[in-house]
DNA sequence: ACCTGAACACCGTTCAAGT
DNA sequence: ACCTGAACACCGTTCAAGT
């Protein structure tokens, strides 16, 4: 039985959470469905649209905020359900940032944040200037979270003290602060 | 006449420059510097401590801000400064973001940042997440803006509409307005 | 002290050829 | 239509041996 797309992607999505994304390589992927490395070659281009692939499915999988809530909080709880969201699949953050490379724009995920924001009565241009904030703050801030935690797993760097979820929440309060301002 | 530590980093700068960080390889060093790539190995532990000092010595060149200046604004120049230093440097965001990993708190940009906001009479906590709300924003701004520079020079990207400089500015003034709220 | 030579254990990607 | 086999052009890193 020919393999499906599908497949891969399932198969990319069981070495990235059991070995890493360091780990995810065509061969390693080719070994894993039982084919040789040039097969894979046949269902997908390259390896970057595997990683956009992966990169798609873990932002779709951000929930939806609370539509009767005011957009302030709306706002608040997507970018916390985005941090959740990566946080869950290993190495998630990495994967959007290496993938994403200048769409934040045309996700999914942007376009919602900037139908909160005018929905919240700002003007586009400003809605747009709050997406671009947000979203590099909360990709930036939870990859380095998520790499640290890696490390530490490692041995590499020394346990951080205070609390992250703390951390994350002011300063996302900050950015939306700014964007009620 | 044996290879200085400092020649290993100016060569690596060149390559960066010319051909780009994806072509920054220790056996492109090593050709660069007439040597054998294990040579390398004397002088630098590994790659990673390579890319580490590149993105240092970049961070160091960002200028301190004008002390007579209200704190607002010298977090604003700070910023600006960031992003310019950045995309003065081919590949410079990426360089930042691949090494630095969990380390814009011990950075003495971090520091600096820290120590304006609370000069600028904000609590220790709050100027903290000021500078997490603030580099994780600038750094990975400027990573998608040059990321998608390279891009649309490759072809592989369409221009985008608008001004990037107005578009930072306008996001930037959001981080800036929700530290002062 | 500093470097060479040779190896180890890999990469992503292409492409003729097979079934 | 889907895959194999084999190759191309590379990687980072280690380490005995040379000078």
């Amino acid at each position: 039985m020919a393999i499906q797309r599908r497949d891969i992607l399932e198969a990319a999505q069981r070495i990235v959470a059991t070995y890493g994304l360091a780990d995810l390589t065509m061969r390693r992927l080719a070994t894993e469905l039982g084919v040789q490395a040039s097969a894979i070659y046949w269902h997908v281009p390259n390896k970057q649209s595997l990683l956009a692939e992966l990169a798609d499915d873990l932002l779709g999988r951000v929930p939806e905020p609370s539509p009767r809530r005011r957009w302030d909080r709306q706002v608040e709880q997507l970018a916390t359900g985005l941090r959740t969201t990566l946080l869950g699949q290993r190495d998630g953050a990495e994967i959007v940032s290496a993938s994403r490379a200048s769409s934040l724009d045309t996700s999914h995920l942007g376009k919602r944040i900037v139908e909160i924001v005018e929905a919240g009565g700002h003007p586009h241009a400003r809605a747009v200037a709050s997406r671009d904030a947000l979203l590099h703050f909360v990709i930036g801030f939870t990859f380095d979270e998520q790499s640290h935690t890696t490390m530490v797993e490692h041995g590499a760097a020394p346990t951080r003290f205070g609390d992250s979820d703390a951390s994350f929440t002011a300063a996302l309060a900050i950015v939306i602060d700014g964007i009620r301002a």
